[in-house]
DNA sequence: TCAAATTACTTGACAAAGTCAAGTAATTTG
DNA sequence: CAAATTACTTGACTTTGTCAAGTAATTTGA
């Protein structure tokens, strides 16, 4: 069991100010139809390959009974479309509709933008410490799985 | 307008996964009395001087109402107190009870025992390169304020 | 100097987000 | 092939968050 209380501080005072920079670029959810969790799923649908209700649970914490309703609600949108898998007809697969991607498309495209004004001011060899700095906590991360 | 998009997927990839470190820390709320959102009222009255709903909303974005509510919430937990402020009587100043100051610190150790477990098994070298990374990041994120 | 505007907070009514548990149909297990 | 498990659905519910109107204190400006 870790006592480094400095290092606890600092690290839990970063997630303080990611929490809220997190915050500022989920902020193109406003203006968008989706919530958040909406965002999620649309966005592990455009990603996941055969994706079921699922492979969903399997990449992000949601009640089952929540995605359902969700997933219904694209379907009634008109966003996704769903067939029973034909080698399970208990799974269904699911995946975009054109209507789907093309709002799947501007809900990124916004995304994009407000990133950009936030990393923008930043100079092209900041712009590639940032990444190998976001990389390397990662790896330092993912050291316990 | 920054048009690199290696960059801007790499950033948003980061953020996916940070999302989650911070989802996997907030656990601790999950047998803590308090949600999420007390937790951050919570921290704010701890931390602020002479502290008020004002300085509260200040700090975190959270609607006047729902925020006034939590107060009450707290006043009838006996966690804080609230006294009218001397120089204008429609402030009034917040403060953590003796109680308050006990269910904050469980909080508190609960969170700093979960951070110890995901950044546990790292090396005192690790940990101080963590540390200039995040603040690093975060100078890099407040160019533009 | 005092009426109008603003500020800090409260309250009621409501909507959105998330949870829990029971139920159905398909599949797997022993 | 009966019992257990899995994938998903549905109903009922709680929690969380929002909006707008209201009250009392303070500030502003003609």
């Amino acid at each position: 069991m870790l006592n480094d209380h400095p290092f606890i501080e600092s690290v839990r005072s970063f997630n303080r100010f990611y929490t809220n920079i997190i915050g500022l670029l989920d902020q193109h959810f406003l203006d968008s139809p989706f919530s958040l969790t909406e965002g999620r799923v649309l966005y592990e649908i455009r990603h996941t390959e055969g994706c079921s209700a699922k492979k969903i649970r399997g990449n992000i914490a949601i009640d089952e009974g929540y995605l359902s309703r969700i997933i219904d609600k694209f379907i009634r949108q008109g966003l996704i479309k769903k067939k029973p898998s034909s080698a399970d007809r208990r799974l269904h697969i699911i995946e975009l509709t054109k209507k789907g991607q093309i709002e799947f498309s501007k809900l990124n495209n916004n995304s994009n933008k407000l990133i950009s004004q936030k990393f923008g001011k930043l100079s092209q060899n900041e712009r590639n410490d940032l990444i190998i700095m976001m990389k390397t906590i990662r790896v330092f991360l993912s050291k316990n799985d």
